[in-house]
DNA sequence: CGCCTGATGCAAACGGCTCGCAACAGGGGC
DNA sequence: GCCCCTGTTGCGAGCCGTTTGCATCAGGCG
């Protein structure tokens, strides 16, 4: 099952744009920092700090986990980086596009489909009108069933709690 | 803020009834297996395992956390509760319905409304016809902002995660 | 009413993440 | 080009919610 790379008009386009936006922001560019902005322009989806910090399986050199994450929660920071907490594993981090995609999560197989967010405007809408909620699914997806698990019989257990927490995070697969 | 008590068709409505599903599954009713669905019965709307083990702060007498988990895990599996994941706290507890209500929550003050799964229909309609996906919104709710905050200015920190995170869960609110 | 087996209590571990702190190193200022 | 200030790192410990291991205890069938 391979995917098509999901390449979404980026907040920043280069490491250099993400370097200088650190700068301007009064951070400071160092080695682990310029890393983890290398490990999300290689990554080909979304991915946890842990799957950074071990250097994307080796395509990477490793580094600290802690220092991985304050790195990201700085990215976050300047709106260069986004993450999403697809069930119960950990959260998953891409770099930051002009609007985030959302995401579509199966609690059966654990699969993530991530979706234009203007396909869900027309949902929003009706939720902003019916309850004054704004939704927003690219930070909490939406939870249920894919179309196969849901044709499927009831699997031997029903808690789909346990297979949405696959050992490695899913990667996401592009969608509609 | 006071708030209605919520009150929805249970698969069981009485404890004993939960207590007799317990031993046609095969399961014992011990004290603490009693104390757990009690404590159900006596809360106001979804609780956490911590709030049960406390004995709902103090009105019911205390157990062991892992004893908690461990009923409301069986309880669950026999269908007479369900949990929701309201961000990123402690999942929260409740005697299931017959048909489980579902959950908007604000990113930025925390509340949880809780909706009725019929109101949602239309809208898991669209997004079935859409992506094939079958959308549940009662283990893993709605996030985004309120009607309250989303009219706000935008708050000295952006980072809905740490609102979303209350020391006490929030308890969720009846709503439309 | 006794025995078998499932449930409990307690402690320890776990996963995901955060914090404290001393050592280190970007990069503005000279 | 160098220095010093201050933000960042590495590493350890800690936290929260939850799970697991294991010896002990007690429901409830026979």
């Amino acid at each position: 099952m391979t995917v098509a790379p999901e390449r979404r008009p980026l907040v920043f386009e280069r490491l250099e744009h993400v370097t200088d936006a650190l700068r301007r922001a009064g951070h400071r560019v160092t080695g682990p920092a310029r890393r983890v902005i290398e490990a999300l322009f290689a990554a080909d989806g979304p991915v946890s700090a842990e799957q950074i910090a071990a250097g994307l399986d080796g395509r990477q050199s490793a580094l600290e986990l802690t220092s991985v994450y304050r790195n990201l929660e700085r990215l976050e920071q300047i709106g260069a980086v986004s993450h999403v907490h697809a069930g119960h594993g950990p959260g998953l981090y891409a770099l930051a596009s002009t609007r985030d995609r959302e995401y579509l999560v199966c609690d059966r197989c654990g699969r993530v489909t991530s979706v234009d967010p203007e396909a869900l405007d027309p949902l929003r809408d009706s939720l902003r009108d019916a309850f004054g909620h704004h939704a927003r699914f690219s930070h909490f997806p939406i939870h249920g069933l894919c179309a196969g698990c849901a044709r499927a019989p009831d699997p031997a257990s029903p808690r789909a709690d346990r297979a949405a927490r696959p050992r490695r995070p899913a990667r996401a697969r592009t969608g509609a």
